[in-house]
DNA sequence: TATTGTTATACTCTATAACTATA
DNA sequence: TATAGTTATAGAGTATAACAATA
């Protein structure tokens, strides 16, 4: 048999729950920034001072641009970025931090790095850079196969038929 | 300064970017289980013949009893689980997995194992193990502190209204 | 023609509230 | 009174499609 003993060993599992767990603490610590951890995130990269067109955001960021455009509505309104036409093309736009969106970003990463090592408390120091490595190295996976997983099998012996209408059955 | 250099830096990106790649990879695998990886996580606790009342399947999940229910009707619909009403507590269900279900596990199981070793690819095969042992340790965490976090600090920083009304807004 | 960004719309997912049945 | 589960409904969040401006 080749089933987990427990959902703890379940790689899914653990992934999803650490990332829930996360969720809560930065939402708890930005919880005045627009878009949360999400906000952070634009506010890190326009900091760095990326390329940062909109659409890159949303593509480092894993959303659609129509999504980062109400983030940055919000971060906009909020007064921490700008939007500046890019002169090379303008058609893109260039997010700049402002002042005020300096400001904010140093002090919620001084907040979350805080709160990350509350999450992180459960592994030894030497582990938690352990960890940040892998998960980095991960993320910025260059994904060079490209190859298209699939396990038909699976597809096969879990359900032959496509069962297209999903969810919302009347019962009773 | 203490903002970080790069977004790979950042923790909380690193982990949505991986489980971004991890729900990919696993709705690719997992297309034709209702429910997908969740699905997956249902079956696994299920199939290991743990109390799996609907609510404590809920809470180890991490979603809401509703959610639990329309879960359940689907994978229940699919043939792999049954209601079974608990004897000791005529209110409470007993998810119990049909032969077909274990069958879906298994091979489920299987496939998923195989999709994670790609995920894990860029880790040395050391490493592996011990990323699974961190994270096993993070999300089964006790808790034992229960301390509130906040960081009132940086809430002041960062924007002093509470900016309430949000999203969606005209402009032109 | 293709691409960036915006807007409106539709859809999916999740949470809230009300209810039944049990405790 | 409180809890497990269900259902309908409302609300987030996200994606789709159409459009304007630019390449």
């Amino acid at each position: 048999m080749t089933t987990p003993q427990s959902v703890e060993a379940d790689l899914g599992w653990a992934l999803f729950a650490t990332v829930r767990y996360y969720r809560q603490i930065s939402e708890d610590v930005l919880a005045e920034l627009p878009g949360g951890a999400r906000g952070y995130q634009v506010l890190a990269a326009a900091g760095r001072g990326d390329p940062s067109s909109q659409l890159a955001l949303a593509q480092q960021l894993g959303v659609d641009r129509t999504v980062m455009t109400y983030l940055l509505d919000d971060l906009e309104t909020a007064g921490l970025v700008e939007r500046k036409p890019d002169p090379a093309d303008r058609r893109a736009r260039r997010i700049l931090l402002t002042d005020a969106g300096e400001a904010a970003l140093c002090d919620a990463h001084r907040c979350l790095r805080a709160a990350e090592e509350t999450l992180l408390e459960p592994l030894e120091p030497a582990e938690r850079e352990g960890l940040r490595s892998m998960l980095h190295r991960l993320a910025t996976r260059t994904d060079p196969s490209g190859t298209p997983i699939n396990c038909t099998e699976a597809a096969a012996l879990t359900d032959p038929e496509p069962l297209p209408p999903r969810r919302r059955r009347a019962r009773r």
